[in-house]
DNA sequence: TGTACATCAGTGAACGCGCGTTCACTGATGTAC
DNA sequence: TGTACATCAGTGAACGCGCGTTCACTGATGTAC
């Protein structure tokens, strides 16, 4: 193949985080480099010309997928200016679908990296990264006159909760009536005066 | 070594599946062959003589999990018996405690296995055993008038999600604002009339 | 009850394979003049 | 602007190691008489 260009050089770079982004989600962080290389259309020796080593590719991916899920949360209160409600109500929808049930690789990192995470060393930057994104999740989805945000804690709970359990059900009816008892029960709770105040 | 009497050889057996349904909660099913026969006591030659293969002993393991569980959900109900809400306040006390966040080997199967579960085959006897147990403990959760399962399927899912965020954001505060949030939540939700009928 | 021997749970080395990582090599790119 | 050459992104084979699984072997157990 020879050199490729700097420019060419970045965008198989970039392609290689977004792979391992998604594929992490899908498969978890065991997925092997020489996998992930193959599925961004590289060999796996080229590998450490652009990371220090998988971990290093971890935490990157890590941020890159939450990345994502911050700009997904600010393009839907875009489209829902000024109604905050049906903002959260339509985030709601989309997160307790069979669309994003069967779709771990586009959908939340903190659901699909959750497994991976708990058995991170505690001071890794993917933990660093991860923790920081829920906090910014349960913000988004907290009330806003509330003191603090245990609202949007106990519903990130619910749906990362209801979303696990449906994929780790699916094929069973239980995994569709999941999904659907959480997104009523949390749409319901969006309606209702808060009670957590 | 040599021969071992069938007692012996039973007793080591269990010991095996005993260690499996701890170890494969706190590592994953991801867990050497080597590294659970060493746990238990013994090499990992002997593996063969009494399981047909790795994931035969995931499915035994998983159905030795949720068996714990049945027991400690019924030895529940018997300790509060007859006040079912106060067995359930115990229950989700217990569960969303900092001891079963930091303990997922003696803990619940459910939350410890979602991962796992969701890439194990469809057809897999483990993943038919696991969503039996999430039907199971959904059950116990709910409200007794219901006319389905929704109640209890939503509280599982805040209860669990709950857990695995606590684990996977463990070292930051969050980690336990997470869990007493929740708790607050789902402790308050008994005492309300039911909002899901 | 005592003896002879077949059984088989457990051992430890080995199988082929895939892992994360390293390295000599290639040859187009980028640069110095 | 054109030429000579150093750079270095990507290749593919190889490293030591751990994986799930197999197998020849051991010797106490269980059984047949």
């Amino acid at each position: 193949m020879g050199r490729v260009s700097q420019q060419q050089a970045e965008e198989n770079r970039r392609r290689v985080v977004e792979t391992a982004a998604r594929l992490f989600r899908e498969k978890g962080t065991h997925l092997s480099v020489a996998d992930l290389m193959k599925a961004s259309g590289l060999t796996h020796g080229g590998f450490y010309k652009q990371f220090e080593s998988k971990d290093a590719l971890i935490d990157e991916a890590t941020a890159h997928a939450f990345g994502e899920l911050t700009q997904l949360h600010a393009a839907g209160l875009e489209r829902h200016a000024g109604q905050r409600d049906e903002a959260r109500q339509a985030l709601i929808d989309n997160y307790l679908s069979v669309e994003h049930r069967d779709n771990p690789a586009d959908g939340c990192p903190a659901a699909a990296l959750a497994a991976d995470m708990a058995r991170e060393p505690a001071d890794s930057g993917a933990r660093r990264v991860y923790t920081e994104g829920v906090g910014d999740f349960a913000a988004a989805l907290a009330d806003e006159k509330a003191d603090q945000n245990a609202d949007g804690l106990v519903r990130l709970s619910t749906m990362l909760g209801a979303l696990v359990l449906s994929r780790a059900t699916k094929g069973s009816p239980l995994s569709e009536e999941i999904l659907d008892s959480a997104r009523a029960a949390l749409i319901r709770g969006l309606r209702e005066p808060s009670s957590s105040s």
